[in-house]
DNA sequence: ACAGATTTCCTAGCAGTGCTAGAATCAGCG
DNA sequence: CGCTGATTCTAGCACTGCTAGGAAATCTGT
């Protein structure tokens, strides 16, 4: 790293800097608390230099929505690297993705809730997304069988999601979270391998 | 209906024109378009009255939620009841609910987005809600054979807002839509019942 | 080291938001 | 009609994301 010239390097220096501020600040009192005032007093800057970043408030949600995934896909590779068996390795990495939505509330809201700019699914999206998405269909492919993996894993996907987020809004009590994971690692873990 | 004096009945009958109004605006042109400004020049009064009758916005949009949990209700109910078998009936709910969201956008992010104020889950939670919620168990509880059947319900729900969430979105291509229902119905009804 | 060109940065402001105090208007009643 | 009280509107506040234009700092060539 450390390319380019000497400007050019702190400029990526201070993107960085308003990245951080921004997940900071939305991690310590939510996204609504995060103005581009307040970021910009953070930094230190004025707010044109949010804008010579970034071309508005939801290019720089966008940015830690990257890290969001980034690390998502990290702390569920851990727990699926960690597991043993198939059906053990679909419940840690069921364990791991849900307790990634819940201690980081402000930064899954940012990959979910918030942008929607983010096109991926099929092929062609941002390599941060597919990396994320492998990860999982590295944990449910050994139980496929007959069924389209690619698919299955999305169906997946989808449950973890809706569990994440229906607990995270109080909509479901947290209280019976490991009940609702175990009824759902039974549902794709069942018969095949 | 029709009861207490005739500015009573005026007054719940303009209430009902600002949660009409508010739905009809967010259905057409997204929730982003629906401001007090604009909600009180459609129902053709000044900004005020609007919080003569809602204590602000969030509890308009909480009105038009409450709408459309009592619909969605409704249609899973009818999909449910219309349906023969166990499985049948649970595939015919979960295509009921997906299909609601999926062409009723604004109204879903009203109940689910949105409005977090909105607390539910075991007991005491509104009536609408508990109804939708009941619909759902009377279709899951069937095929829960051991497992509770509040829990599985609320596990199945899950899975059908997340889907219906990154489908949505756009996270997940709606061209599978379809596959991944079955593959969500097939896990849910396995063997039992 | 200094003048000029260039890039970087900040001040000030715009149009819009949700929401509200106080003035104006309207309804009901003696 | 005149008064009283409820109802409604005008005007404004504090805030938002965002941006034009001038000020300030930096780099360049002599």
């Amino acid at each position: 790293m450390a390319t380019g010239t000497r400007r050019e390097r702190e400029r990526a220096q201070r993107e960085e800097l308003i990245v951080r501020a921004a997940r900071e600040l939305a991690e310590a009192e939510g996204w609504e608390a995060v103005t581009t005032r307040r970021l910009a007093a953070e930094i230190e800057y004025s707010q044109p230099v949010l804008y010579s970043h970034f071309k508005g408030k939801d290019a720089i949600m966008t940015a830690v929505a990257a890290e969001g995934f980034g690390e998502l896909a990290k702390e569920v590779r851990a727990a699926r690297t960690a597991a043993t068996g198939a059906s053990e390795a679909l419940a840690a990495v069921a364990a791991a993705y849900t307790d990634f939505a819940r201690k980081r509330p402000a930064l899954y809201d940012a990959m979910f809730t918030h942008t929607v700019e983010v096109q991926f699914a099929s092929e062609d999206g941002p390599a941060y997304l597919r990396e994320g998405f492998g990860e999982l269909l590295a944990a449910v492919e050994p139980l496929a069988g007959d069924d389209d993996p690619g698919v299955l894993t999305e169906t997946f996907w989808a449950s973890l999601h809706g569990l994440a987020m229906l607990e995270r809004s109080g909509r479901l009590p947290a209280a019976w979270h490991d009940e609702r994971l175990g009824l759902l690692i039974g549902r794709f873990a069942v018969g095949k391998g």
